[in-house]
DNA sequence: GCAAGGACGTA
DNA sequence: GTACGTCCTTGCA
């Protein structure tokens, strides 16, 4: 059809829809295209100016004879909208593998909306969908009024598309891709295209497919079978055994692969395929945008094509380097270069293409290189200002953030202002509640000068629940708690804290203070000097506002150099996946785990306490009448003069002080020698702790308003990526002695509810069995045998029917210890025998499963040379101490690292269930709510009627947590159980 | 008033 | 033999 009515509308016969997936070609651009950048101010453009010369063949296709013939006559830049699709909806994990963008790359996301505009073509995006979708959807209509359709794109994802009137162009490659070009990357027609992928999967985009099958075997298959439900319908008929039980066990993967892949051609689109059709471009319009860009042999190009003089048109104003837009959109990758005034030589080049080791290397020595000056800190006083701000952050795309409070408990503490940093220097303060003066005795006035806290939260919420903002936070999980009680829910974020963590745990520690002086060489305010300490220590609120505003705008500033530090690191050092897939999305699900909190019976646990008293006052009695006087049994001191001195009973240790030793093992040793004292303290000291830890304190934890305990689980306090739980510790609750059991009990389901507990049946010996690659191991947990009989049976020859206790205790004992990196000093004092005897033990172990040696010997060696062991999905655990002088130091950190395998990669897999395991639960409409994590175990609070439905989906995202990172050979196992209580249910 | 040591609860 | 957090006493400021 001619090109002259470029005008028409109503897409017909004999048309030519182009479809341009965006965002696919930006990153091919990127990656494809040598770097540029703009010459006055260094702004990446590179992937903008391929994006105009192609735009531009476009529309003069007619004119220059291009590729693209024939002329479009409709076209749409088609772009990703918002990560939450339904696809993430029915498989969270979906692309959620994808790498950081380059941020050298980020810019150029609204530079080329903003060049499509002045191409005057039509730039599509739609929330909830992929530009995927879209394409397809126009496509699909197009091709039902019989238009020929061109899909600007290589990617693999829309070769389903192809048929007679639908064809793809590969930008980079200036190749078309055709219904014979599917054939030869899938070896199947384009219609089964999407069989093809359910089947062999996609590691980029994480779609899990079955295991072990590729593309080349899922052409095969499906050339054998037809299509993907025979062959899932008929799989046993399959010859090779591992695929027919692949394919039979993870049939259900490769249909929820299917919904993955197959592409929606139904969406309602916002705009109609009629509006879409080309338009001649408005010259000027594109003059002005190219002169902007500096793509100076193009803009000639344009101004020949159009005959209009270029040199009359001003360069777009808002984008020209140094005009306001360009100015943010540079400091969203470099914010301080505009403030520093380097020569232009030397200008940071973080815009070139560099490596993500040289960037990180540059950002690390630049850290140094802005001195922290907090005279340019600005307390916010008025809400236009407060405005300001916001839209310097919302423009720049990032913003670190920090709340100030009046405490410690973010379940409890009182937002009094919140400060925010978009650059170094450039930080903020806005205090909202501070109090001061004395007007009047009971209640003292605000501090004048305060933006009302409502209407400062009603124009901090759009910011910081901004999809394309990122907050930037320093243990976001304690101001993202403190935001959502005012009603503010975080998204996105990042945590510094977090950065530090993952990639030095064990190395050096991830509080703010030490962060700074490591990173950027400078030492913060300390909280003390604003708010005093010990007794005289006042709330934030009553500090001098002065002094209150330095720290809290100089907190998010420092946050804000640490995340430039640290961020590009993550890439550099290959730890982005593991950020990203286990610690940052576990900010917001601790966080609501903490505000859901777990509900006591404070009646039980009081009724409790005055029971240990009197067992307490009864023990005491006969304490002192045979010790002959009265002492303190709660001072080992005190106790050891009696034991040891007065009574002189022999066999006393010392502790590593010198003073006489009355731990649990000594004093237990006494009293099956006979003494009645020892028993009578051990028994004391019992009551003591479940008094005074559980039964009195637990109750003072209750929040006043929502009647339920809140514990903290800290993300970054181990080596290992275990979480820790405090205030109140809620992973140690007992469950090992009857009376202690009493405590557990009273941890209740609201009414209504019951308590679900779904545990990890022996998940580190199942990773040993994993790691250390033992067949026998792995066979016995494969038929679900009893693991510690079959160690003592394989060790000492004695079959598994009618064993003697003591026996499989042995086993056991020994099974615990090559987790904790086993010595013949410590198995010998586990289970009181002479260290020689220990020896041999642990010698026909390794005679027996000669693979753990190897695996020990390894991790041995591997921490030695480099420092660090890394667990199944990549976490690091640094020992800097591994080669110590002093053996026994050196020794210990040996025996660390070998734990800090199995115990981290455990911990790995409980971070993985946990992150999916709300997007399961609403999948599966369930209103079952996470309360709690005890290492290998999750509690939940389910409605009685939903119990039974609960339990098989936390069973299977715990069991299936490693999958698709890891396939281990080891199948995990998950007991679960559900009761009005804790004890019960566990 | 605070820090260290000892003891002990959990996985 | 690994990983934590809390309570109590003691000794020093």
């Amino acid at each position: 059809m001619p090109a002259t009515d470029a005008h028409h509308e109503n897409v017909d016969a004999g048309d030519h829809v182009v479809l341009i997936d965006g965002s696919a070609y930006i990153f091919r651009a990127y990656h494809a295209l040598p770097p540029l950048t703009r010459s006055s101010d260094k702004l990446p453009v590179g992937a903008v100016a391929g994006f105009c010369n192609m735009l531009w063949k476009l529309v003069r296709a007619g004119q220059n004879g291009g590729g693209f013939a024939p002329r479009p006559t409709h076209l749409a830049v088609v772009f990703d909208k918002s990560e939450q699709t339904f696809r993430k909806d029915i498989y969270p994990l979906y692309k959620a593998q994808r790498p950081d963008l380059p941020e050298d790359l980020r810019p150029q996301f609204p530079l080329i909306r903003e060049a499509t505009r002045a191409f005057d073509l039509a730039c599509v995006e739609q929330s909830g969908f992929e530009a995927d979708d879209l394409i397809a959807t126009y496509a699909e209509q197009a091709k039902a009024r019989g238009a020929l359709v061109t899909v600007i794109s290589s990617d693999k994802d829309l070769m389903q598309l192809v048929d007679g009137l639908v064809r793809m162009y590969d930008p980079m490659k200036d190749k078309a891709i055709g219904v014979e070009e599917v054939f030869e990357k899938f070896g199947v027609a384009p219609d089964k295209v999407v069989d093809v992928q359910s089947l062999a999967g996609d590691s980029v985009d994480n779609v899990p497919g079955v295991p072990g099958i590729g593309i080349k075997t899922a052409a095969q298959l499906l050339g054998e079978y037809g299509d993907l439900d025979t062959l899932l319908a008929r799989a046993g008929e399959i010859k090779q055994t591992k695929r027919r039980e692949n394919l039979i066990e993870f049939a259900d993967q490769a249909r929820l692969s299917r919904q993955l892949v197959t592409l929606k051609r139904d969406v309602a689109l916002d705009v109609p395929l009629d509006d879409i059709a080309v338009i001649e471009p408005e010259g000027r319009k594109l003059v002005a945008f190219l002169k902007a860009m500096e793509f100076t042999t193009l803009t000639r190009r344009v101004g020949e094509a159009y005959e209009i003089d270029i040199a009359a048109i001003e360069p777009d104003p808002g984008l020209k380097a140094g005009g306001g837009e360009t100015a943010l959109l540079t400091a969203g990758l470099d914010p301080d270069t505009h403030e520093t005034a380097v020569p232009l030589e030397s200008a940071p080049s973080a815009a070139e293409g560099l490596t993500p080791q040289a960037l990180a290397a540059q950002r690390q020595a630049e850290a140094t290189a802005t001195p922290v000056d907090r005279s340019r800190y600005e307390t916010v006083t008025t809400l236009a200002r407060l405005k300001e701000w916001i839209a310097r952050a919302t423009q720049i795309g990032f913003v670190a953030v920090d709340t100030e409070t009046t405490g410690l408990d973010p379940m409890q503490a009182e937002l009094v202002g919140f400060s925010l940093a978009t650059a170094p220097n450039e930080a903020c303060y806005v205090p909202l509640t501070h109090k001061g003066g004395d007007e009047g005795l009971f209640s003292e006035g605000l501090l004048p000068g305060q933006i009302p806290p409502r209407e400062a939260l009603a124009v901090l919420k759009p910011l910081m629940e901004d999809p394309s903002v990122l907050k930037i936070g320093q243990n976001l999980k304690y101001d993202w708690l403190v935001l959502k009680r005012v009603g503010i829910e975080v998204a996105p974020y990042d945590d510094t804290m977090l950065l530090s963590y993952v990639l030095d745990a064990g190395a050096s520690p991830h509080g703010m203070d030490p962060l700074s002086m490591r990173w950027l060489g400078h030492t913060p305010i300390k909280f003390e000097e604003v708010c005093g300490k010990g007794k005289g220590q006042i709330s934030f609120d009553r500090a001098p506002l002065d002094k209150a505003s330095e720290y809290a705008a100089e907190d998010a500033d420092v946050t804000l150099r640490l995340w430039r530090v640290l961020k590009p690191r993550l890439a550099s050092e290959g730890k982005a996946t593991v950020y990203e897939t286990l610690e940052r999305p576990l900010v917001a699900v601790l966080a609501r785990m903490e505000a859901r909190g777990i509900m006591i019976d404070r009646q039980m646990l009081s009724r409790l306490s005055g029971e240990f008293a009197q067992g307490m006052g009864r023990l005491e009695a006969d304490i002192s009448e045979m010790a002959g006087e009265s002492f303190n049994p709660g001072s080992p001191k005190q106790l050891g003069d009696i034991l040891f001195g007065k009574m002189a009973i022999p066999g006393g240790r010392k502790t590593p002080t010198g003073a006489w030793s009355t731990g649990a093992d000594v004093l237990e040793e006494l009293a099956e020698q006979g003494h009645e004292l020892p028993r009578r303290i051990l028994d004391w000291r019992q009551l003591q702790k479940l008094k005074s830890t559980y039964a009195d304190a637990l109750p003072s934890y209750v929040h006043p308003e929502t009647g339920r305990v809140h514990s903290s689980f800290a993300l970054a306090a181990t080596t290992t990526g275990r979480l820790s739980s405090s205030e109140p510790n809620l992973q140690n609750i007992p469950v090992r002695s009857e009376e202690g059991r009493k405590i557990r009990k009273a941890f209740i389901a609201a009414p209504g509810h019951k308590l679900i507990s779904a545990d990890y049946s022996q998940i580190e010996l199942r990773l040993l069995a994993e790691i250390a690659d033992t067949p026998s191991l792995r066979q016995a947990f494969q038929d679900g045998l009893d693991i510690h009989a079959m160690t003592a049976s394989e060790m000492f020859g004695v079959p598994i029917e009618g064993m003697p206790g003591e026996v499989r205790r042995r086993a056991k004992a020994i099974n615990f210890g090559i987790i904790y990196g086993i010595s013949a000093f410590g198995l010998a004092n586990q289970l009181s025998i002479p260290r020689e005897e220990a020896g041999a033990y642990i010698k026909r172990y390794f005679e027996r499963f000669p693979g753990i040696r190897a695996y020990m010997d390894e991790t041995r060696a591997f921490a030695r040379e480099h420092g660090y062991v890394e667990t199944l999905f990549g976490r690091r655990c640094h020992y800097p101490d591994i080669n110590a002088k002093n053996p026994s130091i050196r020794a210990f950190n040996e025996r660390a690292a070998i734990n800090a395998r199995l115990q981290g990669s455990a911990a790995d897999i409980i971070r993985r269930a946990m992150v999916r395991m709300d997007a399961a639960l609403e999948k599966a409409r369930l209103s079952a709510r996470m309360l709690l994590q005890v290492h290998d175990e999750l509690i939940f609070e389910v409605p009685d009627g939903e119990v039974d439905a609960t339990i098989p989906v936390v069973r299977e995202v715990m069991e299936l947590a490693p999958f698709p990172a890891v396939a281990l050979k080891v199948p995990l196992k998950v007991d679960a159980r559900a009761a009005l209580n804790w004890d019960e249910a566990h």
